[in-house]
DNA sequence: CACGCACATTTTTTT
DNA sequence: AATGTGCGTG
């Protein structure tokens, strides 16, 4: 593995301290890599290394690769998100942070719990936000070290009145948790972050098995998730690689400045550059340059490519989001036939709504895709209709999970549901549990046989949710019209479930980080097309990108117009988008349509970054010849 | 108290 | 598209 003069600096850099600004596709990822690397060769443990991240893609990706370049050595080296990396040592020393036998709630929980609080403390019809609002204004005041209230009264025009109830409902909620043994995605990093900081012999213990902790995407850290490393810096030297311009992740109380400020924070900590792109041609950066240009947010960041070349991306306009699809999908099977591979495309879309018609699109030509972004597996009804049954056995606490299970029977509604799920919160064991069940619903008699079937197989996961879906069977056909169609998810769910240990470990996998439902179900020598919400793209790359419905709705997006900050976010995000292109890029755009459409009629002045792009920067019209050449694999020799 | 029908609502982005 | 919600019926 061979590094320029610059990253070189930052892989051998001895200063604890060290920040580094590197810009899109100037080797982030291989300069943390090549750090880590670096640290074992040079005598280092790889166990008392440690790399976070912010996906698990991400930390996939950077697993497999560090054993390329170590080889078995590497994967000792912790890695993962900061979820993972908070959840793994509290579940070492369940004791210290109170952590025992939790069920983590995913978003989809956090909100039903909110709303069944809601529905009892704010009367009917009230325009007092709902839950998922609520649960937003929540989570933004926890990732940024803020009280709901100070939050709430900064931020929202609320009343006065309206403040004291959302803090009676925040209360309420706290509650709840506790009572169903619920640990939510903030609750994970708040519990940590709080018992390093307020016991000295946790912190001790815990940040002591590091000596170097490296942060990849550092400009999408919180106050919350800075406070962990704050504690972890007291003990171990601390190297994060990010990117301002790269910054998407406003709306989870990141604030990309932190970047800036890294030097001010810590003692001796330097700050060094990675500059030279090795992903993108010139025409390709040349857009991105432009774009941050034209913001008023001083970036200062021009990339340089590397690599020759000098195809101008091309910029297409449509009548309909149909026609796009349609263009695009013909695109890429046309430059199949002239010898393209499917994976070498990706289409990024802004939404995962976007994302729909391109679908259809693909479906009908038969092109194999994958969609990652939306709808996770774990978030399909059916899926959590069996997994309630899986839950309860491993959290028989869990009121969330008997509700959906038992109203799953006809003949029994959410009333009764409730009154049992009310029950049930000083369970002490699943046998405990089961026993009121073969009470309470005597009569529905297959309601506590499932669950019997279920335990008994609880500790092989794959059997339990097979045998889940056994028991279920009968009754979701009835229910659903389109079971057969649902089936496959849970086929895959139990081959998902057969590779981990325990059914507690599967769920929390996998409600940290959700699997798509489209993951394809082979993928031939071709691989897939990927359909990919920007977000989710961040840190991929392809040799061909389509950057769809890059319009005004869409780039900004229609929610952020107004707030400065935000509109200015959405622009980072075009420029990801921008940026993950190799060899070529597609812009398409088309009038907004369907809510768009209704949005925004009569409002004319909506801001759209892409209109204003200067015309050289740009080739227009109609088919692009396929300029594509199989790449030599790595342009870095 | 359960259930079925009709209707509304949702549509940022993620851990 | 696919859930969630409200209301009348049994």
């Amino acid at each position: 593995m061979e590094y320029n003069e610059e990253q070189w600096a930052a892989i051998t850099a001895d200063q604890r301290y060290l920040m580094v600004l590197a810009g899109a596709g100037t080797g982030k990822t291989r300069t943390i890599i090549g750090r880590a690397a670096h640290l074992i060769e040079s005598g280092v443990d790889p166990k008392r290394i440690a790399v976070v991240s912010f996906t698990r893609r991400a930390a996939a990706e950077i697993t497999e690769r560090l054993r390329h370049a170590v080889g078995d050595r590497g994967r000792r080296v912790v890695t993962g998100t900061f979820h993972h990396l908070c959840l793994r040592n509290m579940r070492a020393r369940p004791r210290a942070f109170g952590f025992d036998g939790m069920t983590i709630l995913d978003r989809d929980d956090q909100v039903q719990l909110l709303r069944l609080i809601r529905s009892r403390l704010v009367e009917k019809n009230s325009k007092f936000p709902q839950a998922a609002e609520l649960l937003n204004y929540l989570s933004y005041a926890r990732n940024t070290n803020q009280s709901p209230r100070e939050y709430l009264i900064k931020f929202t025009d609320m009343s006065e009145q309206w403040v004291d109830l959302a803090e009676q409902v925040f209360q309420a909620y706290k509650q709840r948790k506790q009572a169903g043994g619920y640990l939510d995605y903030d609750d994970i990093l708040h519990r940590f972050a709080e018992v390093l900081r307020a016991d000295e012999r946790v912190r001790e213990m815990v940040c002591r098995e590091l000596d170097h902790l490296l942060v990849d995407e550092m400009q999408d850290t919180n106050p919350l998730q800075w406070l962990i490393l704050e504690s972890y810096a007291q003990h171990a030297s601390l190297f994060c690689v990010g990117d301002d311009a790269q910054s998407i992740y406003a709306f989870r109380g990141a604030d990309f400045q932190n970047v800036h400020s890294f030097e001010k924070r810590l003692p001796g900590a330097r700050t060094l550059k990675l500059t030279l792109n090795y992903r993108s041609t010139q025409p390709i950066l040349d857009v991105a340059n432009w774009l941050l240009d034209a913001s008023p947010l001083p970036y200062r960041k021009r990339l340089r490519a590397v690599r020759p070349g000098n195809v101008k991306p091309r910029f297409l306009q449509f009548d309909s989001d149909l026609d796009q699809a349609e263009w695009v999908a013909k695109a890429i099977q046309n430059r199949r036939q002239g010898g393209a591979k499917w994976s070498d495309h990706m289409i990024l879309c802004r939404t995962a709504w976007t994302a729909r018609p391109m679908e259809a699109a693909l479906i009908e030509r038969n092109i194999p895709y994958r969609f990652i972004g939306g709808l996770g597996l774990l978030q399909v009804a059916h899926v959590r209709d069996v997994l309630s049954a899986i839950r309860i056995v491993v959290n028989p606490r869990d009121e969330l999970a008997w509700m959906r299970y038992l109203t799953l029977f006809p003949g029994i509604g959410d009333v009764t549901a409730g009154r049992f799920a009310g029950k049930v919160e000083n369970v002490e064991s699943v046998e405990q549990s089961l026993e009121m069940v073969s009470q309470d619903f005597a009569k529905h008699s297959h309601v506590h046989a499932i669950l019997v079937r279920v335990a008994k197989k609880a500790a092989r996961p794959a059997q339990a949710i097979r045998t889940a879906v056994k028991g279920l069977e009968s009754t979701l056909e009835a229910s659903y019209d389109d079971w057969e169609r649902r089936t496959k998810d849970l086929d895959l769910l139990e081959r998902l479930a057969a590779k981990h240990e325990s059914l507690r470990e599967f769920l929390e996998t996998y409600t940290l980080d959700p699997v798509s439902v489209a993951e394809p179900e082979e993928e031939d020598d071709d691989g897939v097309v990927t359909l990919i919400t920007v977000h989710s793209a961040k840190g991929t790359e392809s040799p061909v990108c389509f950057v769809i419905s890059a319009q005004a709705g869409s780039y900004p997006h229609s929610r952020s117009v107004g707030d400065r900050d935000a509109e200015e976010e959405e622009r980072r995000v075009l420029y990801v988008a921008l940026t993950r292109a190799r060899d070529e890029l597609y812009i398409t755009r088309h009038p907004p349509s369907g809510f768009n459409q209704g949005y925004w009629r009569g409002m004319m002045s909506t801001p759209d970054f892409v209109e204003d792009m200067p015309l050289h920067l740009v080739d227009y019209g109609e088919f692009a010849t396929p300029i594509y050449q199989p790449s030599e694999d790595d342009v870095i020799r």
